[in-house]
DNA sequence: TCGCTTTTTTACCATTTGGTAAACTTACGA
DNA sequence: TCGTAAGTTTACCAAATGGTAAAAAAGCGA
């Protein structure tokens, strides 16, 4: 039986079908992320990627799976910054570090985030098992060592769960409501200021009330 | 010419019109805000609101009418407690007061929150006037408040525009993110913890260093 | 109750859209 | 260079979808 990559798992890919996977989801990710699954169309995605339709349908099974295949691997680099977290390094720097990676991604990766908050924002549909198996177990570690910080006097007492909402709440704003961030801000260098804005607003709520006894 | 109550601006609307229009931005509401703009289709609209799909175009002229009514509708109440701030308050208990504000709002309201958030998402194509000129001078107005505060003294000096993104990204974040903050907190109650860590991370921010001379 | 207006339904339509079949072309190892 | 497999295109389809025409069915003031 020839003819058959669309996504077989057994034969390595050649040379053309890594750089048309990459360009289709290149095209998929920039369409995806501004109308949204629905919005989103395959001659879209085709015109954008510089094929045909057909040829999409070719190297994929499908729309839905462009779309999952991007969000699964949307994922694993948009936790990467939760994963270094250092338990042994200085707790507060730690989560400042961690907030201004997650505001560079957003600066830099503004499509991906508006997938991610897409799918979210619609319930999860194609996602709802991922979360639960990959991003729970790693916010649940991570909220046991910033509790063993607080534990140890070196955070203010915190929700650990609550400040990785604000956390990404705050930074992701910056890509997700760009359209009313832009309207509200005109020229200025958002990020500068966001930045600034953010450290101090973490630093005041974790930094621990310095004496005590 | 007689039958056309489409978009009449003349005649007073009768009560069965009243009644069918506010069934019809219901069941949009319920329709847009978890399928997104594209995602939603007049059949669902019908469906859920019980009437026929003709029957809707009956009282709007189009699927995009429904969805611009419902969100200029939606701005007024959602920028209703900015207007609440008050100059002559306790700048701390007013920005406070507008917190809880937001995150009850997020809690009672998610739906409108998410409408909004999947209009922004995808660059507010059907609002961006509106936000220029609605959203912009009520926010300049409040900054200048703010600034006012810093000014004296009275509040510590953070970038009123910044903070604005902050207590909207913050609150917003448990309506439009549902979806993941369910799979993270389970059966918890979230919205107390929410307000207590929203309190303290703005509270703290914002608390002038008490003494100084 | 009559007659006119408002409201609702039935029957369609044109377009868009995800997807397929099959022919055709290109790449490449022997 | 030749044959086979990989890749691409052309020509379609069926379903979904926003919207319309026109007739039928309420409402309602006189």
């Amino acid at each position: 039986m020839p003819q058959a990559p669309a996504a077989q798992a057994g034969r390595k890919p050649s040379r053309i079908q890594l750089r048309n996977r990459k360009r289709i989801l290149e095209a998929a990710l920039e369409v995806f992320s501004t109308h949204g699954y629905r919005g989103a169309t395959l001659d879209q995605i085709a015109a954008e990627a510089g094929l045909s339709k057909p040829n999409i349908l070719y190297y994929f099974d499908g729309k839905e799976e462009i779309h999952v295949t991007l969000l699964n691997q949307l994922l694993d680099a948009w936790l990467a910054p939760l994963h270094a977290i250092d338990p042994a390094g200085d707790p507060l720097d730690e989560i400042l570090t961690y907030v201004r990676r997650k505001l560079a991604m957003s600066r830099d990766l503004p499509r991906e985030s508006r997938l991610f908050a897409n799918e979210i924002l619609q319930g999860a549909p194609r996602m709802g098992p991922h979360l639960e198996s990959v991003l729970k177990p790693l916010v649940d570690q991570t909220s046991m060592i910033i509790q063993g910080w607080i534990a140890a006097g070196r955070l203010s007492p915190v929700d650990p769960r609550h400040l990785l909402f604000s956390i990404w709440a705050t930074t992701q704003h910056y890509a997700d409501f760009e359209a009313q961030v832009g309207v509200l801000m005109g020229e200025v260098d958002v990020h500068a200021g966001a930045s600034a804005h953010l450290e101090a607003m973490f630093g005041r709520l974790l930094r621990p009330n310095a004496a005590m006894g």
